[in-house]
DNA sequence: ATTACTGCAAAGGCTTTGCACGGGT
DNA sequence: ACCCGTGCAAAGCCTTTGCAGTAAT
């Protein structure tokens, strides 16, 4: 078990009380909160934090690759500190995201084949060293409606 | 093939010159343009059109499903008038969204498994109807640069 | 004739930035 | 002692909204 310190020295990041108490923070996290829901979350047991300290903490951690930040569809970032390939579930409402649990994840990930990617990376003359997984999930209907069935995809 | 006019009635949609300029050019992009990209492509060939109309149409054709929002990491929305499950390609600077080659899209959609996907709907009380697959790509390293090599993920 | 769509400009979220101060190394 | 990180408030970008006029059905 490595400290918050030790990575961060690992990392040549500052330990400065507010990075550290949002990366902890974060790493609590079962959702992916948005920075001002991280703010939130942190303030009340944190002296002196502003949420430009949040949103700047976070872009460095980020940069570091210690958290991740997850793609959102209505303009307003979510954050994650688990870096590991993992997919993810969106509501179309946009009001949360969630994890797929690592079993399914890691098999969806599996079945990824690797020479289609290095085909598209040299076509692109890119490095693809990523995947973003996002499964969208809408309210059931009560009944079996007809469109929108969960074999559409 | 169906013309936009037969489309737009299919799902009850007025055809207004902007709606039907902004839905065309969108179908003729390839790289998927932000909405501010979308109204200075379309602007020049449609007389009487704002940006506040494009982001209403972008709008109003996401909702009848003509059109879908992609997420994006740096909260500003990318727009895309193919809605087949298709993967895109990212880049790490946020700056362009491309589309992967069909055959390899249909290789990784078709390798997920559906009973995994059914048992998580089943979970979280939802219906997964849609997935959304983004690689990520960074510039190509000269050297063989020991992190970040494809096989990472 | 009715109703929805448009343009314009203002307002609204989310995020970044400039600057002076304080804290980490 | 040095320099980065912080707080605050202002500015910035992207998007939505209110309203009066216009166009589609």
């Amino acid at each position: 078990m490595t400290t918050t310190r030790e990575l961060f020295a690992t990392h040549s990041l500052r330990c400065t009380r507010q990075r550290m108490a949002v990366y902890e923070a974060l790493c609590e996290c079962e959702q992916h909160p948005t920075a001002e829901e991280l703010f939130r979350l942190v303030k009340p047991r944190t002296q002196k934090l502003s949420l430009a300290t949040v949103y700047n903490s976070l872009e460095t951690l980020t940069g570091a690759g210690l958290v991740r930040r997850l793609p959102t569809t209505n303009g307003c970032c979510r954050y994650d500190a688990d870096t590991s390939e993992h997919l993810h579930v969106c509501f179309r409402s946009g009001s949360e995201i969630l994890d797929v649990p690592p079993g399914l994840s890691h098999r969806l990930i599996e079945g990824v084949p690797r020479d289609g990617l290095e085909a598209i990376g040299r076509h692109l003359g890119m490095r693809i060293d990523g995947i973003c997984v996002q499964l969208i999930a809408a309210p059931e209907p009560a009944d079996g409606s007809p469109n929108g069935r969960a074999d559409r995809i």
